[in-house]
DNA sequence: TTGAAAGCGCTAACAC
DNA sequence: GTGTTAGCGCTTTCAA
């Protein structure tokens, strides 16, 4: 019932506990035949290393720490297998939480990640955290963010460009024909919506008669785009935009129920819609979504990989990697490629 | 940069470390006033505990772990977040792994966490794992189970009742007069898959004329259910089933995907569909999904729940909880519903 | 190649 | 109320 120890393997090999170790550690540099006898008396005691201690003797943990902003959100499932792989590779594991897009769960798990000692900590940052991470650093503690913060700079970042994201997004509404536009999300507090809204509105201000009015959710879910659709749909169809920009995909999604699917309004026809991220269900929802695309898997695995170098080499020069989003056209803005599906269904 | 411990901040609070662990996990027993004093000395150091020294001396930690089929799954995310919850409720930390159903990846999360020396696992077996399980008991580790095992009924489980799921899913295509019924899923080693096709089968059984054929695929992925959703679409249209349950939604969305989207048959006239878990995409998805729906956040609290209270108490009888599984149709399977849809977009 | 011993930071039992 | 101390299981010098 007790867990074996290395004390207890030692005795029932007859070696010292230095040595049991080093067959842990470094079986190369002890006798094989000794090798052979620690490792059967290990098998017999079913014994099992103690991480704790190992790691309060190695005075930090073999773990890395990810916050992600949303546990339900494929783009950060995506993110997160991605990471735990390169993780693993390099003989790390990787504790996940989700921050809700809450400072204070972010903070929650930036203390818990802080007693468990973690090498370091992957993080797609609520508000501005650097002052607390610049305290985590002190401690020996790298951090990397998936976007980068705008307060200080000493962090590397692994990013995508929101505000060519956004651009590319409203751009490719305006040359749709439409001139009313909205932007779906919030809060603005969380440097991706701001920055794809200021992409939009930098689109928007490049074409007199297009306008860009700001529609804004409390958080980036189905729920509340379904209710944001809603309040839409009641408004009268005069004061209506002709189409949506959607912070992301889950907001896009809960649109098109609010809208379509409860509103009955035609999408492209009365409405169009962009959404982000072009996660695997934005091609198969029941209007098939244009959506902005991003790399989530190279960000997970580049963040890791730039995470773990700093946390070998504190003394590395920040690092900011920026990746481009690419748009996906499909019915939701193009009444060719809804109707080219509609005409099958029947 | 060396981090402060309880002997600094005795030190500096003109105490001794004994205090010092006092203010930390009895406060109520010291003098205010000294509380004050090292309070302020902690805040001075910005101490920080070391988990890892905590959990030695304790000899457990205070993490739960928790090992789900798939991370992608919006079931298992759902699952995980309540889990969370209640964890934090009651002063725990889940530490999440995926086994992406592969027994070797289960086997390693379930390696880890012995050796974090966690208190207790949840987990959605692949395979039979009961004699690792009990090994894990052996030290004091407790073990619940997202659907049981047959093997082995002293351990707890909380599940939904997957053959009455098979068996709704089935009964209400045959009602909708459908005789070539198809079962899309697997690997079959995983209960829930073939549970599920169980009760299909014995829904079949009553019904004389009625076929059921099995399309197994590798794993209930959106991408597996796209090819076999392609690979039947090849079929000459009599040898095509005429109606198809998935065995999950991540299945069913990769077949409306392969079959409707890519394949150009009509759902549900050509071929009817059912999908299992009522994912929140599955309202929203190109042809609205009939999904058989679990209640995924109870199951995750209920697990939890139920594996603290064993953990604290390892004499307690095994309980087996059982949840009912609800039909939901949909367009997918019920072409009143589909038209009603349709009508509204033109 | 192996053994002996110190010490990582913490908690809890016991003494005052 | 507070101080002293042993020891959790491990790794790593240093000696032999």
């Amino acid at each position: 019932m007790a867990s074996a120890s290395v004390k207890d393997v030692a005795a029932l090999a007859q070696v010292s506990v230095g040595t049991v170790s080093n067959v842990l550690n470094r079986p190369e540099i002890v006798a094989p035949e000794t090798v052979e006898r620690v490792m059967s008396a290990m098998h017999k005691l079913s014994y099992v290393r103690n991480e704790a201690a190992r790691q309060l003797r190695l005075g930090h943990s073999q773990a890395l720490g990810l916050i992600t902003l949303s546990g339900g959100n494929p783009f950060f499932t995506d993110l997160t297998t991605a990471a735990e792989d390169a993780a693993a590779e390099a003989g790390y594991s990787v504790i996940v939480g989700n921050s809700n897009d809450r400072r204070d769960r972010e903070a929650g798990y930036l203390g818990l990640f802080e007693e468990l000692r973690v090498r370091g900590v992957l993080l797609s940052p609520v508000g501005d955290p650097a002052a607390r991470l610049r305290q985590l650093r002190e401690r020996g503690i790298a951090a990397v963010l998936v976007d980068r913060v705008s307060s200080d700079d000493s962090f590397s970042s692994v990013s995508v460009d929101d505000v060519a994201g956004g651009a590319l997004a409203a751009a490719h509404l305006i040359q749709s024909g439409r001139s009313r536009l909205a932007f779906v999300g919030g809060p603005l507090q969380i440097r991706q919506v701001s920055d794809r809204l200021a992409g939009a509105r930098g689109e928007v201000a490049k074409h007199p008669g297009v306008t860009l009015e700001v529609v804004p959710v409390e958080a980036l879910t189905v729920q509340e785009g379904r209710r944001a659709g809603e309040a839409l749909v009641r408004r009268p169809p005069a004061r209506r935009p002709d189409a949506v920009f959607a912070a992301n995909d889950l907001v896009a999604v809960g649109l098109l129920q609010g809208l379509f699917i409860n509103g009955r309004l035609a999408i492209p026809e009365d409405i169009a819609l962009v959404g982000y991220d072009d996660i695997m269900f934005a091609s198969a929802s029941v209007v098939p979504l244009t959506s902005v695309r991003q790399p989530s898997q190279l960000i997970g695995r580049t963040g890791v990989e730039i995470l773990i170098e700093e946390s070998q080499n504190p003394a590395l020069e920040p690092r900011h990697v920026l990746y481009q989003p690419q748009l996906v056209v499909r019915a939701s803005s193009s009444a060719a490629d809804r109707d080219a599906v509609s005409r099958v269904a029947h």
